[in-house]
DNA sequence: TGTGAAAATTTCAAATG
DNA sequence: CATTTGAAATTTTCACA
């Protein structure tokens, strides 16, 4: 299932605005797209069951629950095959620590992004979790000084 | 504003929820906590004003939404300084393409995660606004296989 | 897609422990 | 003083035009 879905002005209008505020009300979407609230629920709805949208998250701040310090780890497996990454993944994933996780094509075979207390508590992650395993043959580790969300994400014009 | 914020178990439980769901009703989380909803109101009003809960947004298909392909750039910035870094990354926020962008410390200076229609998008991409450009120094294109979500970000136990 | 009414939820002031 | 109660205001939701 990768097909695009025809999305009309209005189904992206509420894409847009749901994007900034996930919480907003039928009410309010409804008076901001100019169709009624009854409407707007149709369209969501459709738009979550459709599978464009995947869920609705909160956007918290580490720092203020106590991980301040952020930082994107990429990681070589290897032997890189199926029986040794599907457990890696699951096990990253796993980590309290662990914000998101990516594969990628290229030498560094994972890029994962963690929030943590500090250097030592990083320091221990990088040393528990990942240089101590077998798998895993090397780790980079960048600290991250400032991360931006960008724009809502939208269809190409 | 660094604070970390005192939070009790019934925040955190809160918070967990929210995570998965952020339009879970009052009504529903003051059933999945045990606290009154007008409580659970009162909570989460006070996390959203002290800045724990700074926003909450849509997950979406970016394949969904015409944009299957989606990889992370290096990109060196020369000289990194902050006339020129400024306007750098209010260009880069600007891009449709761009989903998310890392300052990072170390000789890779940013990351960017984007979001394509495919390779010869990335290809437009990279070349019209990174090497083309006076301050990137260096562009360095990883494809995403796959990316994963994490568990919730909570504070350290 | 809109209307309108019923059901459910949010929200707030007053009461409670 | 945080929490609950209970009722009013608002929002969601659904049958039907």
């Amino acid at each position: 299932m990768n097909d695009s879905v025809a999305l009309d002005p209005v189904d992206l209008e509420l894409l847009r605005l749901l994007q900034n505020d996930a919480r907003m009300t039928y009410r309010d979407l409804s008076a901001a797209v100019g169709v009624a609230p009854s409407t707007c629920l149709d369209r969501v709805t459709r738009l979550r069951r459709s599978g464009v949208i995947l869920g609705q998250e909160l956007r918290l701040d580490a720092s203020r629950l106590g991980r301040p310090l952020q930082a994107l780890l990429s990681v070589q497996v290897r032997p890189h095959r199926r029986e040794l990454v599907g457990p890696f993944v699951e096990r990253i994933r796993a980590l309290p620590e662990s914000r998101a996780l990516f594969h990628l094509a290229g030498p560094e075979d994972y890029l994962v992004h963690v929030a943590v207390t500090g250097t030592s508590d990083l320091q221990r992650l990088v040393l528990d979790e990942f240089t101590s395993r077998k798998e895993v043959a090397r780790v980079e580790t960048r600290l991250i000084f400032q991360r931006w969300e960008c724009g809502p994400l939208l269809p190409p014009g």
